[in-house]
DNA sequence: TCTGAAATGCTTGATTACAAACATTTTCCT
DNA sequence: AGGAAAATGTTTGTAATCAAGCATTTCAGA
C-alpha cells in the first residue's frame, strides 16, 4: 500500500524526496508500534526492553553514560527509565567504589528472567515483519539508510543548510 | 558509517534482519533530529509543524478526526498540539453549526506566514538529506518500507506473532 | 420514533524524550 | 599542588505520545 493511500491523501506526491523522507519515518513508527504491542504482554515500554537487552550483551561494567551511548539517548532519559525499572527489581544501580561519580548498571536475577523469556519473541517478530526481504534486498536498505544518515548528521553537525 | 559503529557495538550484528530494523529506527530518530533543529529557529516543535503543514493542504474543512488520520496520531494528541497552537495563534478551531460535536480547524493569517516561511526550509533540508540518493534509489527505498510496513500493519492487526 | 451504537473532542495519567542547570567527582594541564 | 575543565548522574521544565474513560452529539436499525 502506498504511503499517499495510508494518510489518504487525494493528491500523489509531488516531491520523490519528501515521500520517501515520509516513507522512512512511518515505517519506523509503525514498528515501533509493533514493538510496543509485543512488549506489553511482559508489562515493559520500548525503551525498557531497549535498556534490559543492551545490558543482556553487556560486560555488566557498564555505566549509565556508556547506556546511554548504545541507546542514543540523553543521561537523563536513562535515569528516568531506569528509575522505572529498578522500582520493579529488573536492574540494580551498583556503586563503584573507585570512581564515586558513576554506577554500574546490571540486570538483577528477575530482570534476566524476563529478557531471556521476551527476547526470542522480540527476534522472532524482527524476523516476521521483516519476512518479505531477502537477505539482498535487506542489505540494500542497510546502505541506503546509511548514506541517508551520514548526510544527516553533516546536517545536524553544521546546523544549517548546505553552503549552497 | 556503519551502525554498529555508530553504537559502539564491539561485536558484528549476527542478524541481519535485526540489523535492518535498527537501521530504520535510528535513521528515522536523526531525521527528526534534524526537523526538530530546523523547527526550532521557528519556535516550532516537529509535530506543530506537521499540523500546519497538513493544513495548509487542506480544503479548508478539515476536523481534528480527519488531522489524527492524516498524521497518524491519536485525537487526543491532535487537542494537545492544538492547544499549543492555538495558544500560539497559529491556528483557529471553529464551530460547525451543522455537527456541533465537530470543529474545522484552520490556519490563523499568522499560521499561513508561518508555514509559508517554514515549508521551503524543509523542503530543502529533505533535498538535501536525501541528496546523495538517485531517483531510482528512493524509489527502491520507497518500495522497500512500503513491504515492511505491510508486514508490520498485518502483524499489529492481529496482534500476535505468525500461526507457525 | 426510539434506543443502542458510533463518532468526536477532551481529560487524566503514564511514559519517554530533550535541554538546561546543578552538585559532585575526576582529569588534565600548568 | 592547584585550579580549570570535563565527566557523571540527577533534577526540573516542556513537549509529545498513547490508552482509557467521559460527556455530548449524531447515526442507524428495529
Amino acid at each position: 500500500m502506498k504511503l499517499q493511500d495510508e494518510l489518504g491523501l487525494q493528491a500523489p506526491f509531488q516531491d520523490m524526496r519528501h515521500e520517501t523522507v515520509l516513507n522512512l519515518v512511518r515505517t519506523a513508527t509503525l514498528l515501533s508500534a509493533r514493538a510496543t504491542q509485543l512488549f506489553r504482554r511482559s508489562d515493559l515500554t520500548e525503551a525498557q526492553f531497549n535498556v534490559l537487552f543492551a545490558l543482556k550483551f553487556s560486560n555488566g561494567r557498564i555505566t549509565q553514560a556508556e547506556l546511554g551511548k548504545r541507546l542514543v539517548v540523553t543521561r537523563a532519559s536513562i535515569t528516568s527509565v531506569l528509575d522505572k525499572l529498578e522500582s520493579k527489581s529488573l536492574v540494580k544501580r551498583v556503586d563503584v567504589p573507585e570512581n564515586r561519580r558513576i554506577h554500574h548498571v546490571e540486570l538483577t536475577e528477575s530482570g534476566r528472567r524476563l529478557v531471556n523469556e521476551v527476547e526470542p519473541l522480540y527476534r522472532k517478530a524482527v524476523h516476521e515483519v521483516l519476512g518479505d526481504l531477502v537477505d539482498a534486498e535487506c542489505h540494500t536498505l542497510i546502505g541506503l539508510t546509511e548514506r541517508v544518515r551520514e548526510r544527516a548528521r553533516d546536517m545536524i553537525a553544521r546546523n544549517g543548510s548546505q553552503p549552497d
